[in-house]
DNA sequence: CAGTGGAGGCTTTTT
DNA sequence: GCCTCCACTG
């Protein structure tokens, strides 16, 4: 019975699963059965070493990993696997925060805070440090933040170790931030990893206890940890060191979110002693896509080489195409997704279109509806994102945890009660100058404030009144002291009722069902989907109050989707290149290849980041079991307008042979200076058709002329205006993707900055 | 207080 | 080119 835990596994796969002791670094390439190895090895651990699966930690990056691993496990191992915990590190750490997160002053009934949350807040610091969200753009300052929770700075310390005037600023906002977020009792994501970093390490005695149970601990896609998650699976590895990591330091796509490679040095650094196991051979690709792959990734100076290899050699080339723009791109795909169902015997469902951005999305939505070709956009506006679902969470909310200001600031006047922004911007000074929570300022108004005579003088928008209360205009007060009372119902009814009649409760008293029927478009969908997070409740209507409750808001925190992606044999799926890491397809095409889109415009400042796109496209290669498409247009309508542009350099990093009618040998060198100044405006560098393709020539010919008149040319030494940023001295401007990419240097404060022309809207001053 | 229009700003995204 | 946010008007 032991034995079937081994079987069938290669010889690397099963030394993977095999060397339980001490620390393990698995290298697994792109196809080479990673997940199984994962899974018996778990098993392998239970089964055959007796280990009990209470004791065994396995961390996923995304929800559905851990979903999966599950799953496999209860097939491999039954119903014991219940036992083990499998999940991410936020949930992990959302519960351990939630059980002992009193020793860091945190009330178990807090708030995780999503994206959208975060930046009211962060808007808010920002007003209170008294720094300009032009000049700073929020999201710019949000990162920096993240960036140092992520590396488990606090302000302090980003202050400290500020690289630049814009760290100092975001660091004053940090600090103010992290008032907000302990006056509501909420936390964002950054934040589950840093305070369970800090609770761990400032109270040894819980975390003995938490070393001590893990005698074993995995990581997936270790490649996507940031420094926060790496220190925290350490610190429970102390007792045993039984830490095994598994990841692709080729695959890495996620630095921009802060995940660092280097973490891979630091565990071979951390633990001298670790066993290293390559797993090479590629079960998903065949061995020319394969060839192709590694060409590709091989360009990357930032890597370990490592030799993955196929028992598939040959298979069909790749075709490399060239189209005129996105909707001849579209058509393209269409027409050979066309051919090779009908005629090569793949399914829909096989085939995969991959791109960049979001953007390039409504070409191919477009074309599937014009020529009636079934479709699954996968991402897209995100469930837990729709403005709807978000409401009625902030009731939730606000039930669970009634210091969460931003949840009742949104959802004070929705549905509409009159209860306008300048009221509760007065509210929450007079609570703050009171030094009471939000919720108890509404309370009072509602004592008071609504039976207060209306000869009383209003005095806009608050004031003091006597014994602490507040003189108000009835017109004012009455809304409010309507919603104190609505809100103090339902956290009574929250106290009886489980969290399905508790959301009908909300629907029903909020008036937020009529509201929707009443006033909003598209009412029934937005239903649906209420429905939806009523049906995701449902799970949790046996779990009594009030941990229903908190239970239910953590999951709809830590989990982004229902809809997450789900095979559809039928229909073809358009993803993103980022959201299709770990999946796989038999066709794959991949589209917009193109330089500035892939490389995007945005990492061309950095060879790093240049490197991190080719590793994207290396992801993307690597889905493709069968057959891979590489299209490639001329001319893109991007936004800001459309431009021409040059195809991307990847694409000649493929080595010739591997591609469906070779191009003229000339042309696919790399191009020269000159060639890659032509490429920028459009003009073909890749002459070659391929049998499948044809290009209408009248299209093609329009795309042969010089550069768009409108884009004026500015060089070295120009003087610029720029609206926001002033007056300023171009320092240089180089040609990239079809548009200039300004440097320029501003007298004021706000320093050197990068631009594109077509975005800055740059003056050039006489 | 609430609905409308103009201006500005633009990857990738899980938790 | 399209969506989002803010400012202004009704």
């Amino acid at each position: 019975m032991n034995v079937d835990v081994l079987q069938g596994l290669n010889p690397a796969q099963r030394e993977a699963v095999e060397v339980i002791d001490g620390p393990l670094l698995i290298v697994a390439g792109p196809g080479s059965g990673k997940t199984r190895v994962i899974t018996h090895r778990v098993a392998y651990l239970m089964r055959v070493c007796g280990i009990s699966p209470y004791r065994i930690l396995a961390v996923t990056f995304t929800n559905k990993a851990a979903r999966e691993m599950k799953e496999r496990l209860q097939r491999l191992v039954g119903t014991r696997a219940d036992q083990l915990s499998v999940g991410t590190f936020h949930a992990f750490c959302a519960a351990l925060l939630r059980r002992e997160g009193k020793h860091i002053g945190l009330d178990s009934s807090y708030t995780i805070y999503d994206d959208e949350d975060q930046m009211n807040l962060l808007k808010q610091a920002m007003e209170q440090a008294d720094i300009d969200p032009r000049r700073y753009p929020p999201r710019a300052i949000q990162g920096v933040i993240s960036g140092a929770k992520c590396l488990l700075m606090d302000s302090h310390s980003l202050s400290l170790n500020r690289k630049s005037y814009f760290e100092e600023q975001a660091a004053k906002v940090y600090q103010r931030y992290e008032e907000l977020l302990a006056r509501n009792n909420g936390v964002d994501f950054d934040d589950l990893l840093l305070k369970a970093v800090q609770l761990l390490r400032n109270n040894p005695e819980v975390l003995k206890g938490y070393q001590r149970r893990f005698l074993h601990i995995l990581i997936d896609e270790f490649q996507d940890t940031n420094v926060a998650q790496y220190v925290l699976a350490k610190l429970l590895a102390e007792e045993y060191k039984n830490i095994c990591v598994v990841g692709d330091a080729d695959q890495s796509i996620y630095a921009w979110r802060h995940a660092d490679i280097r973490n891979i040095l630091s565990f071979q650094k951390d633990y001298p002693n670790a066993r290293t196991v390559t797993l090479a051979e590629n079960y998903r690709s065949t061995g020319t896509i394969l060839e192709a792959a590694k060409h590709l990734i091989s360009s990357n100076r930032m890597r370990l080489a490592k030799d993955l290899w196929t028992s598939r050699e040959g298979g069909h080339p790749i075709v490399v195409h060239e189209v005129h723009d996105e909707e001849e791109e579209a058509q393209f795909v269409i027409r050979e997704v066309g051919h090779l169902t009908s005629a090569e015997g793949f399914n829909l469902g096989d085939c995969a279109v991959m791109y960049r951005v979001n953007a390039q999305s409504r070409a191919l939505e477009e074309a599937c509806l014009r020529y009636g070709m079934r479709y699954k956009l996968v991402g897209g506006v995100r469930f837990y994102q729709r403005r709807e679902v978000k409401d009625v969470m902030a009731y939730l909310r606000l039930i669970s945890n009634p210091n969460d200001e931003v949840s009742l600031t949104r959802v004070i006047n929705v549905p509409l009660r009159g209860i306008g922004q300048r009221s509760v911007e007065g509210l929450i000074r007079w609570a703050r100058s009171e030094g009471i929570p939000l919720l108890t300022a509404l309370e009072r108004v509602a004592q008071d404030g609504g039976d207060r005579a209306s000869g009383n003088p209003p005095i806009p928008p608050f004031s003091k009144g006597g014994s602490g209360g507040i003189s108000l205009s009835p017109r004012v007060s009455r809304p409010i002291a309507g919603f104190a009372r609505l809100l103090k119902g339902l956290v009574e009814d929250s106290r009886r009722l489980n969290v399905v009649e508790l959301i009908d409760a909300v629907l029903e008293r909020t008036g937020y069902r009529q509201y929707l029927f009443d006033r909003v478009e598209m009412a029934e969908e937005r239903w649906e989907n209420l429905m939806e997070l009523r049906a995701t409740a449902q799970e949790f209507r046996h779990i009594g109050p009030p941990d229903g409750l908190a239970d239910l808001l953590e999951r709809l925190a830590l989990v982004a989707d229902v809809d997450n992606y789900e095979e559809s044999p039928d229909a073809l799926t358009l993803i993103t290149l980022h959201q299709a890491k770990g999946l796989e397809f038999p066709v794959v095409f991949m589209v917009g290849m193109e330089d500035g889109l892939l490389p995007h415009v945005r990492s061309l400042d950095s060879a790093e980041q240049v490197e991190e796109e080719r590793r994207l496209c290396y992801v993307g290669m690597t889905r493709s079991k069968e057959r891979l498409y590489l299209l490639r247009a001329f001319r893109r309508g991007f936004s800001g307008g459309s431009g021409p542009a040059g195809p991307s350099r990847f694409l000649y990093e493929i080595p010739d042979h591997l591609i469906a009618s070779p191009t003229p040998k000339a042309s696919r060198k790399r191009p020269s200076p000159r060639q890659a100044q032509d490429a920028a405006w459009g003009i073909p560098a890749l002459l070659g058709e391929g049998p499948v393709l044809s290009r209408s020539p009248e299209r093609s010919e329009g795309t042969a002329e010089g550069p768009e008149p409108s884009l004026p040319s500015l060089k070295t030494g120009d003087k610029v205006r720029h609206p926001t940023f002033g007056d300023g001295m171009v320092v240089s401007s180089v040609p990239s993707g079809g548009d200039y990419e300004v440097t320029v240097a501003f007298d004021g404060g706000a320093g050197v900055k990068r631009l594109l022309l077509s975005y800055a809207n740059l003056e050039k001053l006489g």
